[in-house]
DNA sequence: TTGCTCCTCACGTCACGTGAGGTGGC
DNA sequence: TTGCTCCTCACGTCACGTGAGGTGGC
């Protein structure tokens, strides 16, 4: 007769893993002695050996339960089947290898290397690093979002910023994030703005961002509260006849006069 | 402002997964409406697609934790470890599709097959299911303690069933498993084996077996409890002179004489 | 008033690991 | 008498799923 560790010991299993097949009636309680401990023999040395040979595999205990009890051809069926997880969780495990690969090539987490180029771009311009959060902020659910649309996109913004009068812009907003709220060179900035919106509007350059209306309310939002400088340049535009941030629309006259409104 | 199901739509999560990142840390807290319910701004959407992002590569939630904060070097460090985990994890479960292989190829589970061939010719020759199962039971237990040395100890016992006293021994115990315990043809299966075990000895075919002591000693165990018969030819046998029934074993003399003193 | 969403516990999953606290066996 | 093994709870792991029971919002 075995004790547990001795059992467990033959079937290189622990004491615990013993117990607790006991536990889920993978392996039968067997008798005790007199003190309560367990006593086993030679079925259960084998019955184990059997379950292990089976998890050891891979097989869930739930599973070994099953198959072994089972006839030649639910065991062969069971086999199949189990073969047929493992495939799929390899798969699914080279899978998510290609993903932490995209990861580490894009230095940036959740962007396409598109928006890591044009991001760059950007600081390189030195645009302020707050500024670019911002941005990145809203490529972010861009590519979660509507992922086919961002290269397009970002070829797009790489084409404004060709424009000698956009990344002055730029340059403006960037020493603007330090600017106290009531500084008067705000719209200095709206005006230049105005300027170049009124230009890609007569192109005929309204893009479609791929963002819905709350995700672009709340990116606003975000700018808003980003620095006194993003709300006081917003009620400039909005007195001009401009609504928004992020995507920055004209407000036809009929609403304009309705005013300051909220929703 | 978005409520909580909202952000689980954007980032493409349930709602559950959401307030367990909250709990865990991974994702701070919101502000609360006077009714209590979470409100969320796009900083938590960026930081939701960031964290899923991750996860969705495998990540370990601890670890997305750390990398959300790393710096460009950490990250890529990261990054290869969490790739080294994932091709480890990999090469597990192919070695795991390997064993189910094995698995089904035999036909009996924890036995090589050598063994399954041998059972099957014991079978052919007629020998009862039940006789078969304490072999299996011995077989499976060799072959987890002692795998290297099982084909050979099969080749020797296929040998074996080449003498025809051996096939006739196998036929007799067979049958004999639905005798009673004090059939008086008990005796003539015991004066057959002994009769091979003295020729077997005098051709110095001492095997050694693959198995420790306590475990001849359960299996053993086995064979009496499985029928009254298999008790009974022990007892005859150890009148006269052997010991065991796993391995026989001759007793000397002066042990002999010590009779039967109980261990 | 009726669904719908939200809230907070809290147990369940999977296969054990890891103490805690106590007792028999050599 | 001192370790060593055994015993039974019972919480922890991992990333949530899944009710239970209750309440605000349109």
């Amino acid at each position: 007769m075995l004790t547990i560790s001795q059992l467990a010991t033959y079937a290189g299993v622990t004491v615990r893993a013993v117990r607790h097949y006991h536990h889920v009636g993978l392996l039968p309680e067997p008798a005790r002695t007199a003190s309560g401990y367990r006593t086993y023999d030679a079925t259960a040395v084998i019955r184990l050996i059997q379950i292990r040979t089976l998890a050891d595999a891979g097989v869930p205990l739930g599973r070994v339960q099953e198959l072994l009890y089972a006839g030649p051809e639910e065991f062969a069926a069971g086999v199949r089947q189990i073969d047929a997880d493992l495939r799929a969780e390899i798969r699914r495990l080279q899978e998510n290898r290609r993903r932490i690969a995209a990861l580490a090539a894009g230095d940036s987490l959740a962007l396409p290397a598109s928006v890591v180029g044009y991001l760059g771009r950007l600081r390189s311009l030195g645009v302020d690093g707050r500024y670019v959060a911002l941005e990145r902020g809203a490529w972010i659910m861009i590519a979660a979002q509507a992922p086919d649309v961002v290269d397009a996109s970002i070829a797009k913004k790489h084409a404004e910023l060709d424009d000698p009068d956009m990344v002055a812009l730029y340059r403006f907003l960037s020493e603007a994030v330090q600017w106290s709220g009531d500084d008067p060179r705000i719209v200095d900035i709206a005006i230049l703005l105005e300027r170049l919106m009124i230009r890609a509007v007569e192109a005929g350059e309204a893009d479609a961002d791929g963002l819905d209306d709350p995700i672009v309310d709340l990116l606003d939002a975000m700018t808003v509260e980003s620095s006194p400088v993003g709300r006081r340049l917003i009620e400039i535009l909005q007195s001009r006849g401009w609504k928004g941030w992020t995507r920055i629309e004209r407000v036809p006259v009929h609403a304009q006069e309705v005013g300051e409104r909220t929703g």
